[in-house]
RNA sequence: AGUCUUGUAGCUCAGAAGGUUAGAGCACUACACUGAUAAUGUAGAGGUCCGUGGUUCAAUUCCACGCGAGACUACCA
């Protein structure tokens, strides 16, 4: 047998075996318990990493579970296809950028390459899927970008449009000119998002206009507004203050012409413009309800607004309380176009924007979607990026802020300018700012059923602390309207046609729906051949050979109620509805499978289990959309998992290169060890510090020791041809009962603990187990039962315990790492008598029960203070330095109320005896060794303190001062009288603990409590000759071992003729033990000194050798 | 910036609803044990319990402030 665990060799081999036998997929088929697992779809936009393991494993485990107790396990693994992150990767393969896209590469072709970039990671995923050990049907999977998957979305899109809670809205969003798309809020919030950065914030000033100023008796006023976005200030057409805060006109000097200047700013805001106090003077103090209406000159006349009756450059009251008057300069600049609450403001006041008429009559924002200034723009600024980091290489790169600073300080417009950091949102894909930008989109008005989306959520069940569970619900109830358009290329296509005065919208919900509209185009002649023709047959259509991407349905040209031409929206479908759809478009719903959703039965999930990051992802959407659609939630329990960070505890990312590459650590440790890892390392919802040298450490605890447990059983049985028969009754030995009093009370903690997803806590317990119980104490103990050459009851008993032990062990770890239990499954069950299963595996087996008679607690509460007891005498041996081969002939134990039991079980006294190599256990009263220790006394300050207060630090005196006698009066009489300042203090003994103190150096003696025990460190010459007896039989043992016996060989032990006569006295007297414990046949006088080894009794040479027989 | 969490051994963390000598695992050192063991056992070393102030007979624990770390929220122009 392989000493050596490999245990990527294990995978592999049992990967083959469950391949061949046609075991990997096992479903159990008579039953009628379902466990439903629906898989969170991950991105095909690269290979996987390490923290994909971790999901995977998770819900593995719980199917693994769930099979083994007779449940039908559906898991549907899902791979999600779309989206900006797989355009993105397209993107750079190709060296284009999304303008490229429609024009020197055509929209086919660039989606025939995304969906060969995802079909080549999809294999890459399958190839990880397996490694990891991942239960899966590789038939029944879901993927988004199959046109039944689209079909169902497009379905629930419709069922949106009729609940009227899709609408269309010109928003101005978070957007990323170099991907090209406006960024959801989820996006927005995803981690690393918000970034520190330094930008050139300005201190303008806006003049006013002079028939404004009669109130402030100056001829030149000018109001001081504050912005990091210079780029801005062309489209500015407003300002803001606040009504209710007092601003003041202060007179300062303007530094480059040497003259006075006026300028407003809030009274607050004040040290923030001036450093020095002397550098103005105020000249008058007012409420913000002063300027509202006043006109100002526009700060920067390249474009002017649009001629309408709308405002335009005056003052605003900030009626949602956005002016923090101490912040900036407490005036806020507007520019509709350009900022979210900006637009809101306009829109709310009818303020107007600066837009740019193009040829054709187009009114468009002075910043194109790529985040250039348009061509018109003066001063060499028009075609320029308004940020600097959105240039690609540096030389080219222009810094247009800078360039308006300059042409403003021209024009004295500029009373300051100052670098500012501050955190500001990046696009989580290109990692460049975002801006705000006004852009048309489609939402679904979650707002409007908030309330039904929070409080279905308080079903579902967080198995993790509640911390998170509140984190979610608080995103909840901060529930913003989802934006579900974007302006990309490879994703579910929007099912909406418009006309072209956008005045009428259909919405499609299906392709039959589609195929319909269609043919009714074609007879008023807007197409002239249907793209279903052969794909829709009898309304019958056949999936696979359509292909609904925009490239298709873009053609697609539908006629409205009026007989208008009708064309499809430009947008595609967020991906975040694709992979939250998966609900229903996994199963193709409601076109097929409906019943099955409808009536409940595989709808809602039992379980998900995620990354918590994906509280505003997956958790969200997923939640969202079955509240919308079924007024139900779509998952019972979700364990939310932490991030897998370096061992430094730093995110783990491509651009850090701390990432890890998961097929070879898969290769070097195996799927089991990683998996055991993971689970075992800290609770799931934790991060991880991924530490691989803590993997090792696994290794070698958990997985050698366990293996090594069965080696041990399998290497005497083999010996004796032992067979388990499960039928066999056996007289248990005290020991057995132990171990399987508690073998049955892990059997029970850990069929709870699956159930209750505590895997974390399975894996500690079965570890401890393993360790301390099963392999250092139950074999260790035993080992004598196994060597014996009589194959008697007893032996076979500790057999059958063992084999019992062990294969029960295997049974409940194999959700978490089965390979390695299948492995010792088959080999083990090859000494089991019943087994005639032609496929034999542990996969067919069932979860272990426990048995309640089996548990005894006396049992386990006894051998708990051997434990105890063991571990305080070898202390005391290692005080003195008596090894533990040295045998000693007394130990005395002092009695208590816990060892009562233990003083009369001569079973377990030896194996004490046996452990601590000492020959006598005697229990003791405490009055025989009070000659031998010095009794002290500490107050109990709890009770004292409370009492005593400021006296108590003299009383402490007093006390620790206290005569021999003293205290045992107050032992016996239980309390005593101190005096303190001459007033009596009664102590009872209730108010101290007394302790013990050894005095006497030649007894050693633990004390602690009520635990006292002394050990006789005499050493007699018989007590010394023992000792070398034991010395010779390890030494010969190792010889043994080195010379490469095996266990059963017989030897003859060999000694020279002189150092036969000097140990003749031991010989005879030991020569039966000597021989019984090394397998020999005798010992033999020798009288040839060559070849000999070497050992020492007393300072004398020993000489002698062994040889097999 | 705000809100919340957090700061204990080299590392990972317990802990006490103020009270005797502040614990565990890993790592390190020594010794022991071993014919299953790469395990294991016993010990050693390693602490200003983040800092300052307050409450108290007594504060690492409670309170306040400061400093550091993390998470969340947020277009603070």
């Amino acid at each position: 047998m392989n000493k050596k665990l490999n245990l990527y060799k294990i995978y592999k081999n049992i990967f083959n075996y469950w391949f061949k036998n046609k075991l990997l997929n096992y479903i159990r088929l008579n039953t009628k318990k379902k466990f439903i697992i629906y898989d969170g779809p991950p991105s095909m936009n690269g290979e996987p990493g390490i923290h994909h393991i971790f999901s995977r494993i998770i819900k593995d485990i719980f199917y693994r579970f769930y099979t083994m107790n007779n449940y039908k396990v559906i898991n549907k693994l899902g791979w999600d296809t779309h989206g900006l992150p797989i355009e993105i990767a397209v993107e750079k393969k190709l060296n284009i950028n999304k303008n490229d896209i429609g024009k020197k590469i055509s929209i086919k072709y660039y989606n025939k390459k995304c969906k060969k970039l995802v079909e080549k990671n999809f294999k890459k995923w399958v190839k990880f899927t397996n490694k990891i050990g991942y239960f899966f049907n590789k038939k029944n999977y879901y993927i988004t970008n199959s046109s039944k998957y689209i079909e169902s979305i497009w379905w629930i899109i419709k069922e949106l449009y009729k609940k009227k809670l899709l609408y269309k809205d010109y928003k101005v969003l978070p957007y990323s000119p170099i991907a090209g798309t406006s960024i959801s809020h989820q996006e927005l919030n995803f981690p690393d998002t918000h970034k520190k950065i330094k930008d050139l914030s300005v201190y303008v000033l806006f003049k006013l206009k002079n028939k404004n100023i009669n109130f402030f008796k100056k001829k030149k006023i000018y109001l001081l507004s504050w912005t990091t976005t210079p780029w801005t200030l062309p489209s500015n057409s407003a300002l803001l203050v606040n009504k209710n805060i007092y601003y003041i006109l202060v007179k300062t000097l303007n530094k480059k012409k040497k003259k006075n200047i006026n300028i407003i700013i809030s009274e607050k805001s004040i040290n923030n413009v001036f450093k020095k106090k002397k550098k103005y003077k105020i000249l008058k103090k007012f409420l913000g309800k002063k300027l509202i209406g006043l006109n100002y000159k526009q700060i920067i006349n390249w474009f002017k607004p649009i001629k309408s009756k709308k405002k335009k450059f005056k003052i605003f009251n900030d009626k949602l309380n956005l002016i923090k008057e101490d912040f900036g300069t407490g005036i806020i600049h507007i520019s509709p176009t350009f900022g979210k609450e900006d637009y809101e403001i306009a829109k709310k006041n009818n303020i107007s924007k600066i837009l740019f008429k193009d040829k054709n009559g187009n009114l468009n924002p002075i910043v194109d979607k790529n985040g250039k200034f348009i061509k018109e723009v003066p001063y060499g600024l028009g075609g320029k990026y308004i940020k600097e980091k959105y240039y690609k290489n540096k030389e080219n790169k222009f810094n247009v802020d800078k360039k308006i600073i300059d042409i403003l300080k021209k024009e004295n417009k500029i009373f300051k300018v100052k670098k500012y950091i501050h955190i500001y949102p990046h696009c989580w894909r290109t990692n460049k700012p975002i801006i705000y930008y006004p852009i048309k989109s489609w939402f679904i008005n979650l707002k409007k059923i908030k309330n039904l989306i929070l409080k279905l959520s308080y079903n579902i069940n967080w198995c993790s602390v509640n911390l998170i569970k509140k984190k979610f619900e608080h995103w909840l109830k901060n529930i913003k309207n989802w934006n579900i358009s974007r302006s990309r290329y490879w994703g579910t296509p929007l099912p909406i046609w418009k006309t072209k005065n956008k005045k009428n919208f259909l919405v499609i919900g299906s392709f039959n729906e589609l195929n319909y509209e269609i043919n009714k185009s074609i007879k008023l002649g807007f197409m002239k051949k249907n793209p279903f023709k052969k794909k829709i047959i009898n309304n019958k259509i056949k999936y696979n050979k359509i292909n609904m991407h925009k490239d298709f349905v873009d053609n697609i040209i539908l006629s409205s109620k009026n007989g208008d031409k009708m064309y499809r929206e430009f947008d595609v479908i967020d991906v975040w509805f694709d992979s939250g759809a998966c609900t229903y478009a996994q199963y193709h719903y409601p076109f097929e499978n409906k019943n099955l959703i409808d009536k409940n039965k595989i709808f809602p999930c039992n379980f998900i289990s995620e990354g918590i990051d994906q509280i505003r992802g997956w958790f969200f959407t997923l939640h969202v959309i079955s509240s919308i659609m079924s007024k139900s939630i779509s998952y019972k329990n979700i364990l939310p998992l932490g991030i897998i960070l370096d061992k430094n505890g730093k995110k783990m990312s491509k651009s850090k290169g701390n990432t890890l590459d998961p097929f070879i650590i898969l290769k070097k440790y195996g799927p089991d060890c990683i998996r055991w890892y993971i689970i075992y390392n800290n609770l799931p919802w934790e991060n991880i510090k991924f530490n691989i040298e803590n993997i090792q450490k696994i290794k070698n605890k958990f997985f050698n020791t366990l293996y090594n447990t069965y080696l041990f059983f399998y290497n005497y049985s083999k010996i004796d041809n032992y067979n388990f028969n499960k039928n066999y009754k056996y007289k248990k030995k005290y020991i057995d009962k132990w171990i399987i009093s508690k073998l049955n009370n892990l059997l029970f903690k850990t069929y709870n603990n699956y159930l209750l997803y505590n895997i974390t806590y399975i894996t500690r317990d079965i570890y401890n187990f393993v360790l301390n119980d099963l392999s250092n104490w139950y074999v260790r103990l035993s080992r004598k039962r196994f060597w014996k050459n009589k194959y008697d009851n007893d032996k076979k008993s500790a057999y059958y315990t063992l084999y019992i032990c062990l294969k029960k062990i295997l049974e409940i770890s194999y959700p978490i790492t089965p390979f390695f239990m299948e492995y010792i499954y088959i080999k083990l069950s090859y000494f089991d008598k019943n087994y005639k299963y032609k496929k034999n595996s542990i996969i067919l087996n069932k979860f272990p029960k426990y048995k309640k008679k089996f548990i005894d607690k006396e049992i386990e509460n006894n051998m708990l203070y051997i434990k105890k007891y063991s571990s305080i005498i070898l202390s005391l041996r290692k005080k003195k330095n008596i090894k533990v081969r040295q045998p000693l002939n007394n130990v005395y134990i002092v009695k208590n109320k816990f060892n009562k039991k233990i003083e009369k079980n001569k079973i377990i006294l030896n194996l004490l005896k046996k452990e601590v190599n000492i020959k006598n256990i005697n229990f003791i009263y405490k009055t025989k060794i009070n000659k031998y220790i010095k009794k002290k006394i500490k107050l109990n300050y709890k009770i004292l303190g409370p009492k005593y207060k400021t006296k108590i630090k003299k009383i402490s005196k007093i006390i620790s001062k206290l005569k021999k006698n003293k205290i045992e009066e107050l032992e016996k009489k239980k309390y005593i009288y101190i005096k303190l300042f001459n007033k009596k203090i009664r102590i009872s003994i209730k108010d101290i603990y007394i302790y013990n103190e050894n005095i006497n150096e030649n007894i050693i003696m633990y004390t602690k409590n009520d635990f006292i025990i002394i050990i006789d460190t005499k050493i007699t010459n018989s007590l010394k000759k023992e000792c070398w007896v034991r010395d010779f039989i390890r030494i010969i043992q190792k010889l043994r071992k080195d010379n490469k016996y095996k266990i059963t060989d017989r030897i003859n032990i060999f000694l020279y003729k002189e150092s036969y006569i000097l140990l003749h006295n031991i010989i005879k007297k030991y020569i039966k033990k000597i021989c019984k414990e090394t397998l020999s046949y005798n010992i033999i006088k020798y009288n040839n000194i060559k070849y000999t080894k070497i050992c020492y009794y007393n300072k004398n040479k020993i000489y002698f050798l062994i040889k097999k027989k």
